[in-house]
DNA sequence: CTTATATTTCGATACGTATCGAAATAGTGC
DNA sequence: GCACTATTTCGATACGTATCGAAATATAAG
């Protein structure tokens, strides 16, 4: 996970359809969702909803499988918990950052 | 913390000089930076910098404060804190999801 | 009040994104 | 192959963003 892997994920998150999207994925659970399934519940155009989605998979944050004509979308959980691992450790959230500074992957 | 919020969060993140910026601003760590010391470091024009770092101040991941003509700019840990919160509770990494569900914050 | 420095605002340009409807494609089943 | 459904791609528009240099502002010092 570089920084630029980081923010095209971040971005990806940062546009609230998108985020719609991929929350109602999470409460999808483990069944997932047909795209389908999503333009009803988020009521946006299937083109749109389409276009949100590459992104989405392109970013590793949702997968894709097909059931015959129907494309279950999952939310991809590894690639959410390595995000927040690297907020959570490049870019420390705990207050307990003075410890940091490693010259390991500066700038 | 609203989908919306955290949509705006993530975005401001979601660009990799930002991200970087904010990047930088851990790194220095309790003491901050001055503006004019995040643009040696980083490399871009005054006034890009401060476009973005006014996006990141304005969302509250970044806070400043004067000292005399230098405005020190800092990371601010709390906000990171709650968005890796609603990452994490609402958006739940961690794969045990199938409890979640809970009708409190449903769209 | 003038000078000097640090930062922001302004104006402009280039580029990317969000959105839609319509058309095209893909996969199934007859 | 044909019809049917699900999804994507296409074309177009509107809007936002990233970037820069130059000018304006703010704070301090003399």
């Amino acid at each position: 996970m570089n920084l630029e892997q980081a923010a095209r994920q971040l971005e990806s998150l940062g546009n609230p359809t998108r985020l719609q999207i991929y929350r109602t994925l999470v409460r999808a659970g483990h069944a997932g969702l047909p795209v389908g399934g999503l333009q009803e519940r988020i009521g946006i155009a299937a083109s749109t909803l389409s276009h949100h989605l590459k992104r989405l998979v392109e970013t590793g944050l949702v997968t894709q499988e097909r059931q015959a004509t129907t494309l279950i979308c999952r939310a991809h959980y590894p690639a959410m918990d390595a995000l927040i691992g690297y907020l959570a450790d490049e870019c420390c959230a705990d207050a307990a950052c003075a410890a940091l500074a490693e010259p390991s992957a500066a700038s």
